[in-house]
DNA sequence: AAATTTTTTGACCGATTGGACAAACGTTAG
DNA sequence: CTAACGTTTGTCCAATCGGTCAAAAAATTT
């Protein structure tokens, strides 16, 4: 077993390969993987492809760099739920959080849905075991709270998938809700129309019946 | 104003486009548009390159034609979605319907939101035009019922929405959530539990306040 | 069978792509 | 200054890709 090294790094390599990651997640967020070239990312980021290429050794290491680091950010909102507050309270925060990153963060999030969707060839160890340990750490807490009867039973983990389904929608599917809502609805209301349909939808739908 | 022509085409050009469409469906939907090539595809159908290009003038080409007929069976279940019977069943026969969808046809569903991914570049004007206009209509049929007190009042739309990323989610984010799931709960029996899951969500979710 | 049309394929082409490499450029320390 | 090290780029290459074309093979028509 090797320790993963320090790698040593100039400033400059640190700041340049900061542009990179934020201008591989544009172009990556658009196109895909295969979708994208190490050009159009090299230009993106205002530098040459051979530059590019002195920071990171391939373009798949750009993208497994870039994924690393998402699934930290992303999976942020669901680490914060926990079983401290009001459980249907916890839950609606989760819920608006991850509306917020969809609305914030819609390139994050459609770079991750490309990845899940082509079968997650690059991030498969991660969502084995990072991500499901945290989604079954968390479906416990739940299921402690219908036992407690504050939240009605059901299932714990197609209740996370619910909410990732229907909060990272208005992301990965921004184009087609766009266009089914027109011109008049489609506009920026459309995430706080989300947030009170989604509201009323859990809240009523997770209501234990006394 | 030019009438589309009707095409003469012999058995074997209705036979062979019909493998070749069954193989782009099933290299696109793995591979995206960009990500899929025409080799692969013709060997998935078990003839050579230029033979299929013989067939379709190019690969843009097989892929609007698999969206136009895909786009029709995929609004099926939303066409069917009546102002006949009780409101609450009906929209319990479309989650189902949308369900059995994403669990036997779950290409079908990678391929579309692929396409909706990256953008829509081939299939926007159908977007904006057949699918909003069915969309609009049954959004209608619903603020009907709403207004009629069978359902709680909400937005339409955002509904619509919700059925569509809940369901959807089991095929395009199927390997996820087999591999939350883990192998035990991963099996043929997470569409029933995700069935019982959204029945009542949706069901409570939507009951009408009395 | 001959003639005609449809189908199939091997060979090829230009464009794009990921990546290598050496040389040039810049910076800092002795 | 100069040696050492980090940074940048022009040039090149092999592989892949979408698509063409002419000619052969197969099917259909006469």
């Amino acid at each position: 077993m090797e320790a993963v090294k320090p790698k040593r790094r100039t400033r400059i390599q640190l700041e340049k390969r900061e542009l990179i990651l934020e201008a591989a997640l544009e172009v990556f967020s658009q196109l895909g993987f295969r979708g994208a070239t190490i050009d159009q990312i090299a230009e993106a980021a205002g530098m040459s492809k051979p530059n590019l290429l002195y920071y990171f050794r391939s373009k798949e290491d750009i993208h497994v760099t870039l994924m690393q680091r998402l699934l930290d950010t992303w999976l942020a909102p669901l680490r914060e739920l926990d079983d401290v507050g009001d459980p249907m309270t916890e839950l609606r925060s989760y819920i608006r959080r991850k509306l917020e990153m969809a609305r914030d963060y819609p390139r994050e999030s459609r770079l991750f849905a490309n990845e899940i969707l082509q079968g997650a060839p690059r991030i498969m160890p991660m969502i084995e075991g990072e991500l499901k340990t945290l989604v079954d750490e968390k479906a416990q807490v739940i299921r402690g709270w219908m036992r407690a009867g504050k939240i009605v039973r059901t299932d714990p983990w197609h209740l996370i998938f619910s909410i990732w389904a229907t909060t990272q929608h208005y992301a990965d599917f921004d184009v087609q809700v766009r266009a089914v809502l027109g011109a008049d609805r489609g506009g920026e209301g459309r995430f706080e129309d989300a947030a009170r349909f989604l509201e009323q939808l859990f809240v009523e739908g997770l209501r234990p019946k006394d």
